[in-house]
DNA sequence: TGTCCACTGGAAGGGAGGGCTT
DNA sequence: AAGCCCTCCCTTCCAGTGGACA
């Protein structure tokens, strides 16, 4: 490239795959059809009708597993109402409905796992119908009961039918319990003019074991599960998109059907078969391919995987990633399973060497267990009899790659020859 | 059958850090 | 400034556990 040449300029000349916006291929579109998922709308929008005619719609609790739909078609339904709205707005309406009850509904969206507090969940709610920033509920710092009155009585300001949307719930209530579920879920009796209803997303079907028996009934009052895509339906999916997102002939003859198969391996994820299209085609761009074909696929396969897991150690806090450290460094000088004893002495000599206090074994074992449930290590619990009842670990990720990356963290001391003869010994040479 | 080990995991509470109210 | 609230991260305490072993 001769020097005074743009770095963009080569990327700009090559000729891109993608027709124009490639969100087209994000989960988070929402397109103007939703492929097999016909029946779940409609039996959404039976419920929800009753928002429009200016009363209070049932509860809802979504099921199903990731990918399967469920934020789509709630999504795909407020988008509809939305419509309505301004159509209402502007021309003569059906008679069946009234202008002005159409005008009051209010959609309100909150991500649980972005937001999965208490405070969080209600101040989200609470500001959404607080125009002024002096008004609005701050950030931290009020009792809980204030927010909720603030909560309340912003709603209740002018008559509406608010519909509260709560995604990825079970995550709010195994971490924060079900208080919020249970002061919204009784809002209607404090109000007057106002109506609200709820409709609670989630992966896991047990999660309202959790719930005390008065909130299940009265947030369960319709129950949708939405059940897995299998790899021909996600190719609809996939083919609908592709459509609209590709030029023609940008495709190979399998790379639709190749990334429904992997995803439907993968309890028929939506998600997981649109990301690996879009990353497919971006890694065929970069390399300044015509089209799309299957290596493109298993390329983008492992790179999401790679991603993955890359982005969770990175991510994880100093600690976290000494005890990954030190199963890791075990591991890598022969020692195949360990237990929480061993990765602990192990995380203590870690820390020690990198001038960091230890936390407590107590604290360990829960360090342990997210570390399991992020999938970077498995631990289960097993019984040795006489010898104590503890966790047996193994680490469930390429062992080099992973320590290159920790080893990148600043404030941690590379070591390399930490070795493991107990529980009460861990030895640096 | 009872003992024992090496923990597990729940409960309670401390304290720091963010912020608001009076 | 003092008092209060909420969240997060952590410690301390302790009853409970599964299975080998005497």
């Amino acid at each position: 490239m001769p020097d005074n040449e743009n770095i963009f300029k080569s990327y700009m000349d090559s000729n891109p795959l993608f027709r124009g916006d490639r969100d087209i291929l994000r989960p988070t579109y929402i397109p103007e059809d939703l492929p097999h998922r016909e029946k779940q709308i409609q039996d959404l929008a039976s419920i929800m009708v009753t928002a429009l005619r200016g009363n209070r719609p049932s509860n809802v609790l979504i099921f199903g597993k990731t990918g399967t739909g469920k934020t789509a078609v709630v999504r795909y339904l407020e988008r509809e109402v939305k419509r309505l709205k301004r159509e209402s707005a502007d021309s003569n309406l059906d008679n069946k409905f009234s202008k002005h009850d159409i005008d009051k509904v209010e959609y309100v969206y909150v991500n649980c796992e972005v937001v999965d507090t208490h405070y969080g969940v209600m101040k989200n709610i609470g500001n959404k119908f607080v125009e002024e920033w002096s008004d609005q509920i701050p950030f931290t710092g009020w009792p809980m009961e204030k927010v909720y009155e603030s909560l309340r009585d912003s709603i209740e300001e002018e008559p509406r039918v608010v519909v509260i949307i709560l995604d990825e719930l079970d995550k709010l209530v195994t971490k924060s319990g079900d208080s919020v579920l249970y002061h919204l879920s009784k809002i209607n009796s404090e109000l007057e003019k106002s109506k609200v209803s709820l409709i609670g997303i989630s992966n896991n079907l047990k999660f309202t074991e959790l719930l005390d028996p008065r909130v299940k009934s009265r947030l369960g009052e319709e129950k949708m599960i939405f059940p897995p895509y299998d790899a021909e339906q996600l190719k609809d999916i996939l083919s609908d998109r592709a459509e609209k997102a590709f030029e023609p002939d940008i495709l190979g003859n399998d790379v639709i059907s190749l990334c429904s198969a992997l995803a439907a391996q993968e309890h028929g994820d939506a998600r997981r078969a649109l990301d690996l299209l879009r990353i497919s085609a971006e890694l065929a761009e970069r390399n300044n391919d015509t089209c799309v074909n299957t290596d493109h696929v298993y390329k983008a396969k492992n790179k999401i995987e790679e991603n993955c897991v890359r982005e969770a150690v990175n991510t994880l806090p100093t600690h976290s990633k000494l005890v990954l450290y030190s199963i890791l460094l075990m591991q890598e000088n022969g020692k195949d399973k360990l237990t929480t004893g061993e990765v602990y002495s192990g995380y203590k000599e870690l820390g020690k060497r990198s001038g960091i206090d230890p936390l407590t074994q107590r604290r360990i074992t829960d360090l342990i267990s997210e570390l399991d449930m992020l999938g970077l290590i498995n631990a289960r619990v097993k019984s040795f009899g006489r010898r104590g009842r503890t966790k047996e670990i193994q680490s469930s990720v390429s062992e080099a790659d992973i320590i290159d990356l920790i080893e990148d963290d600043e404030g941690i001391e590379p070591v390399r020859d930490l070795k493991t003869q107990g529980s009460k010994q861990t030895t640096l040479i």
